[in-house]
DNA sequence: ACGGTATGTGTAATCTTTGT
DNA sequence: ACAAAGATTACACATACCGT
């Protein structure tokens, strides 16, 4: 920078006061310090910048498994609308391990993020609690609880809505002995469930197990294994979970089972593989680039004060239930 | 509309004091 | 004399503020 002010003849206040479009700027002036930033092909330090302004320009996003390709689409949407407001993103994985998210609140903070988006794995894990409690930027967490005494927004989907429709759908069909493949104690794996459970509750002929584990591919598949192997199988699967779908059409395909006909399934989130499946594969599906988008949205509104003072605390975005011929008329 | 200058940041390197 | 603890400064840079 004193270079650029040297070679344009002008003070390295001037040079600062151009290029952070300070009003009290005259053409000249911008013309001849923009030359000299052309000449020398200078780019102003942003570590620099950062310790001089106390912001750093980049949001944290810890991710409890990157490999979820809704994840993926979740930070695609936020960030672009990041990227839109002059962030940058520093992204972790915790591959599914809860004392790595609370390792990298610390590392995220200690990198002055100027704000977190969290996608935790257990947000009822009271040393991540305990985390946030003390995390003194601003947070949003996505789809999950926001823990008591911890302020932060949210943005999370209703599953409720796409489940409730999905199951209700299943009892037209004729269907009364529902497996419900879920994850861990995380808010949609809960909320799912509880969907379910509710709507069969006004059932009386209506029974369901429950296979609780985690979000991942391995425990669909065993959950599956499971469920087949019993004397009276249900005649309706609900996989709560992309993964948990993928593992558990791995598991039904190796066990021969066509879907449709004996046995109906449900799955979740509008993937390729669940259209493409042979037969196309139910789903409750759900706009996962618009919860990233709306994540960033209420985080930059701490960032920036005075940008969007009103946001709400928590938005919640709908899911919907999109019938294909996995579910089928139950046997008789 | 401009120039000059003090300021702030966190750590590591360097210098100074203290203790044995 | 030497180690350890404590204090200061260098670092690299951009910007806020004040004065003209």
């Amino acid at each position: 920078m004193r270079e650029v002010a040297e070679r344009a003849g002008v003070a390295m206040s001037s040079v600062s006061r151009v290029l952070s479009d300070h009003p009290d700027v005259s053409p000249r002036m911008r013309r001849k310090v923009m030359e000299a930033v052309h000449e020398l092909n200078y780019q102003p330090d942003i570590l620099a910048q950062a310790l001089r302004i106390g912001k750093t320009l980049s949001v944290g996003f810890a991710v409890s498994d990157i490999a979820n390709p809704v994840l993926a689409e979740i930070i695609t949407g936020a960030e672009k609308r990041l990227r839109a407001a002059g962030y940058s993103l520093l992204l972790t994985n915790s591959e599914g391990n809860a004392e790595l998210d609370i390792e990298h609140i610390s590392l995220l903070e200690r990198r002055r993020v100027d704000g977190v988006i969290l996608s935790l794995v257990d947000e009822h894990h009271p040393d991540v609690v305990a985390a946030l409690r003390q995390l003194a930027c601003p947070i949003v967490l996505v789809d999950r609880d926001i823990p008591d005494g911890v302020t932060t927004r949210g943005a999370s989907f209703d599953h409720a809505l796409g489940m409730r429709a999905a199951t209700e759908h299943l009892l037209e069909l004729g269907h009364r002995r529902f497996a419900l493949i879920t994850g861990g104690p995380e808010r949609p794996a809960r909320e799912r469930r509880q969907a379910v459970e509710e709507t069969l509750a006004n059932v009386p002929d209506a029974e369901h197990t429950a296979y609780p584990g985690g979000f991942s591919v391995d425990h669909g598949r065993r959950a599956v294994l499971e469920i087949l192997a019993q004397d009276s199988r249900p005649t309706a699967i609900i996989a709560g979970g992309n993964m948990l779908m993928e593992g558990a059409l791995m598991s039904l395909r190796e066990a021969g089972v066509r879907l449709g006909g004996d046995l109906s399934f449900v799955g979740c989130d509008d993937l390729a593989v669940a259209e493409l499946h042979d037969p196309p594969i139910a789903v409750v599906r759900r706009d996962s680039f618009a919860v990233g988008d709306a994540a960033a949205e209420l985080l930059l509104a701490d960032l920036e004060p005075g940008s969007n003072a009103d946001a709400p605390r928590e938005i919640v975005l709908p899911t919907e239930f999109v019938a294909r011929p996995s579910c089928a008329p139950a046997p008789r």
